[in-house]
DNA sequence: CCGCGGGCCTGCGCGC
DNA sequence: TGCGCGCAGGCCCGCG
């Protein structure tokens, strides 16, 4: 699934379904994801309250009233999809861990790749959480302006493709939109990172925030959907402008679009638009 | 510290 | 129809 946008879609189709339910049980169908289950997870959870649920960068954390925080990742596959007892079909391949509420809604986390993950900490020991202390910052944050950014990619030699994807520089960006924030920015997205003009940082800031901002709307169009769907939702219903479309006309210069590839992923851009500088 | 490449997994679509 | 290959939205780790 996941990029910020799927994630915080995800994160508001639990919101109302677990926001101040129960936890009954939380039952695991394999040892690890990722990482392994934590060996609390029943103590930290069995009768405990969701006090609130979160998104930080691609993580989920589900606050409890224990204390505990349960920090999840879906990877590149993972999807959580919300059931009622009795009126839905037995579990899925692939759906391995499944959190029961005492209302009777249970929720099936699953995962064909296994790239992702849930883990647990004390609610009071996120920001030290390995995972969770090292992120850069939101693109909604308004810590993330253009003096930021500049600031950050002093000294990178990284193309700004890679550098962009770096978690610790702007948290959440994901390949996708990555390569739609350069090409609305104009960007080739070889350009070393410390190459970049204040003045096209500044037009990457503001796309970086608006094409988060329109992918969320195309996410949240599609909640009302969320208990039925198998997790992709509008996903790929987005018309990108370069993501995916190799070979396909730039709908600005009508030239084709290009596929590289950097740090072993494919980067998709227009020669014409995204100049090198 | 920086930057790269490999590894983790399964599933899908394509060409032969 | 079947098979092998390349590809996929992420992240960690180890190396130079």
């Amino acid at each position: 699934m996941p990029e910020l946008p799927e994630v915080e879609t995800v994160v508001q189709g639990l919101r109302p379904h677990m926001v101040g339910a129960t936890i009954d049980k939380i039952i695991i169908h394999r040892p690890n994801l990722r990482y392994d289950f934590p060996n609390n997870l029943n103590e930290i959870s069995q009768n405990a309250r969701v006090t609130g649920i979160y998104r930080r960068s691609k993580y989920i954390l589900i606050r409890l009233s224990t204390e505990w925080t349960i920090v999840s990742h879906l990877g590149m596959s993972g999807t959580y999809t919300i059931h009622n007892r009795g009126t839905n079909a037995p579990l899925k391949k692939h759906d391995h861990c499944v959190i029961y509420l005492t209302n009777g809604t249970y929720i099936a986390y699953n995962d064909p790749r296994r790239f992702g993950f849930l883990i647990a900490c004390k609610t009071t020991e996120e920001h030290t959480q390995k995972h969770l202390s090292v992120l850069g910052v939101e693109p909604f944050a308004d810590s993330l302006n253009s003096t930021y950014l500049y600031k950050a990619f002093q000294g990178r030699n990284t193309p700004i493709k890679t550098a962009l994807l770096n978690q610790n520089i702007v948290a959440g960006l994901g390949n996708i939109y990555v390569c739609e924030a350069l090409f609305k920015a104009r960007i080739h997205p070889q350009t070393p990172a410390k190459n970049i003009t204040k003045s096209k940082v500044t037009a990457l800031t503001e796309h970086i925030l608006q094409v988060i901002q329109d992918a969320i709307c195309a996410g949240g169009s599609s909640l009302r959907d969320f208990q039925n769907t198998d997790g992709k939702m509008g996903y790929f219903q987005h018309n990108f402008a370069v993501y995916g479309r190799e070979n396909e006309l730039c709908n600005t210069c009508k030239k084709p679009i290009v596929r590289i590839q950097q740090s072993g992923r494919s980067t998709f851009f227009c020669i014409k638009c995204q100049k090198k500088p």
